[in-house]
RNA sequence: GGUUCGUUGGUGUAAUGGCUAACAUCUCAGAUUGUCGAUCUGAAGCUACGGGUUCGAUUCCCGUACGAACCGCCA
């Protein structure tokens, strides 16, 4: 046995007792005669105490950070106390030790906070584990997927594995594939989400079905997506939509609750993608904050969407008039903003990211008066009415933005979340949660010149707009039984209730412009066993590394796994991906040809 | 595919069209019997790569590589 206890137990009622402990110096401080070693493991520190006696000892066996230690000796009280380690009370007389491996020197401080950037921490991964706020972000992990796992467990949940060898599908993201060596030339796709075989499972009867479970997809990076990441993956036969998202409320409540101590007892709130849109220019809004976004003038019928429309016309402001949509927002307390602020917003907006031509605004200054940078068509009265309409207070900013319906519409949400930040209105440790309900069921892709499946094709529509699958002209305006759930202006969750009837799933592919052989060929396995007893059914996907980070008050999902991938896509650790031996390729029949 | 930012001792940062490239930390050696971010003394160690402008480039310009953030993309 190398240990009796840890490095993060004792305490002062363990005094005198003879222990022994094994674990990481952490630091070494030599005083003369004695010397003072911080022992570390996954559980504390503990410091130990080498007494005159060892000197010859420590000189023939020198130690240093990161060594590996082994040390037996008595739990004293310390004459200096340290209030700020549990373990802070005691110390260890050494009266042996052996040193079980030695280290060279790190290449960065195993501290909280490091010395070592990002890259050099990600080359050596491991040891960038050992460090307290590493190591606390691979335990929240843990806690989420031990509290999801014992919610849905004690719901009757199975917990079933389905393979990672599959089928391409077309639909969706890049698909990352394997060759197959036993039948040359032809591949294997690694999951998306094991959408398909969930659904076969209702199929077979496991009616409540969950899986943590990894999925792959083989699109660009960013600081909250890897290509490869893992969901919370779960479905559920004989319910409708409302069963679901009162199910997986309750799952995302004990989650924070298990996690962060937090009783989230309100109801959430249920909001349909089109007030999403309307009034935060997204279909994931955060809802920490108001400011949401007034339509002055849009496409849409309706007064209520065109509330400043009269105005414009008669201003003779072109850019306004032009514009498929004009929007604003007030920002609150912020009239007082300089000149330089104002231009500085311009700029903002008119970064290539954002891509507006400029920005209108209007002071409200708190004694009433009101100055714009578009006083030259509108006069002081009329952008009183505006204010009024923007349900600006004095005091506030009115930002203006103008253009093309689908631009305008994110600019205005990305300006809303960007003010939010500025103003502290976005907490990490606050937490909204809300869910958005009624999604198209189809979108149009410019690309593709069809329309393409906003969830994926497995979604069913609202029961009452199935007959309009039947009429082309009908599908941009068909509602999906499907629902997102968003924490903090971020997609958690998303699911929707499936097709289950093979007519309804062929018309759905059809819509897709897929012909009745390519959906045979492709999905013919789905349709087949949709013909023997298929039961409605429906769940949803949570994305566990998202859910992990926003818990942990970061933005990063990569702090929360432990070996994740770089911008690229590249273990830098493993130098991954790498090239493979001629041997290899010649196995299985495969020739380069690179551009 | 695109935009932006970055790359200086082991690590993290600073500065400069020219002189010994600075600071902190780490490392090593010495001192030190109560430290816990120990302290003190000393030592060692740096301008990513390729090209251009220039009398002279770490500095300015172009390219490459690498990293980061974002846009496109991600059912």
């Amino acid at each position: 046995m190398y240990r009796t206890h840890t490095c993060g137990e004792l305490r002062i009622t363990d005094k005198n007792k003879l222990i022994t402990l094994a674990g990481w110096v952490q630091t070494i401080r030599k005083f003369g005669a004695i010397t003072f070693v911080d022992l570390r493991d996954r559980y504390g520190i503990t410091q130990l105490l080498f007494g005159e006696s060892l000197n010859n000892l420590l000189d023939e066996n020198p130690l240093g950070r990161e060594f590996v230690l082994q040390a037996t000796g008595t739990v004293s009280e310390r004459s200096n106390k340290n209030p700020n380690i549990p373990t802070g009370e005691i110390e260890i007389i050494v009266s042996s030790f052996k040193v079980l491996n030695k280290s060279v020197v790190p290449p960065f401080t195993i501290q909280d906070d490091t010395d070592g950037g990002d890259d050099l921490r990600m080359k050596y991964r491991y040891l960038d584990l050992r460090r307290n706020i590493v190591k606390k972000n691979i335990e929240l992990r843990y806690a989420v997927s031990r509290a999801a796992r014992n919610y849905l467990h004690h719901q009757g949940f199975m917990d079933i594995e389905t393979p990672f060898l599959i089928k391409s599908t077309p639909e969706g993201a890049r698909d990352f594939v394997v060759p197959s060596r036993m039948n040359p030339g032809q591949f294997y796709a690694l999951p998306q989400s094991p959408q398909t075989f969930k659904q076969l499972l209702m199929i077979s009867g496991y009616d409540r079905y969950y899986q943590v479970v990894k999925c792959f997809r083989d699109e660009d990076l960013r600081a909250d997506r890897q290509p490869e990441f893992t969901q919370i993956d779960c479905e559920m036969s004989f319910v409708e939509q409302e069963d679901i998202l009162n199910t997986f409320e309750g799952m995302v409540k004990f989650i924070f609750k298990e996690v962060k101590g937090i009783e989230y007892t309100e109801k959430l709130e249920r909001m349909s993608w089109e007030d999403a849109m309307r009034y935060y220019g997204n279909d994931k809004p955060d809802i920490r904050f108001g400011m949401k976004l007034t339509e002055l003038k849009s496409n849409y019928s309706g007064e209520d969407r065109n509330i400043f429309k009269k105005e414009i016309e008669a201003s003779g402001f072109k850019v306004f008039n032009d514009a498929e949509l004009v929007g604003a927002i007030s920002v609150p307390g912020c009239c007082d903003y300089t000149r330089k602020q104002t231009d500085e917003l311009t700029e903002w907006v008119k970064r290539p990211q954002i891509g507006m031509a400029g920005l209108v605004f209007a002071k409200y200054h708190s004694d009433g008066s009101l100055k714009s940078s578009v006083d030259k068509f509108f006069d002081e009265s009329t952008l009183k009415s505006l204010a009024e309409k923007c349900q600006a207070k004095p005091g506030d900013l009115i930002l203006i933005l103008a253009g093309k319906e689908e631009r305008t519409r994110k600019a205005l949400s990305e300006l809303r979340l960007e003010m939010g930040e500025r103003l502290g209105f976005r907490k990490p440790d606050e937490f909204k949660l809300l869910w958005v309900v009624d999604f198209p069921l189809f979108e149009f892709s410019e690309e593709d010149n069809r329309y393409v499946a906003r969830h994926h094709p497995f979604t069913s529509p609202k029961p009452n707009e199935i007959h309009l699958l039947d009429d082309a002209s009908q599908y941009g305006t068909i509602k999906a039984n499907a629902y997102d759930m968003v924490l903090n202006g971020n997609e958690i969750g998303g699911g929707s209730i499936r097709i289950f009837q093979r007519d309804v799933q062929e018309k759905m592919f059809a819509a897709l412009g897929m012909s009745k052989e390519e959906a045979q060929h492709k999905f013919g396995f789905l349709l087949g066993a949709f013909e023997y007893g298929a039961p409605p059914h429906g769940g949803i996907a949570f994305g566990f590394d998202r859910l992990c980070a926003i818990l942990g008050g970061s933005e990063s999902i990569r702090d929360f796994i432990a070996f994740p991938k770089n911008n690229a896509g590249r273990d830098v650790m493993l130098d991954a991906p790498s090239t493979i031996d001629d041997k290899q390729l010649e196995e299985l029949q495969i020739r380069f040809n690179l551009k």
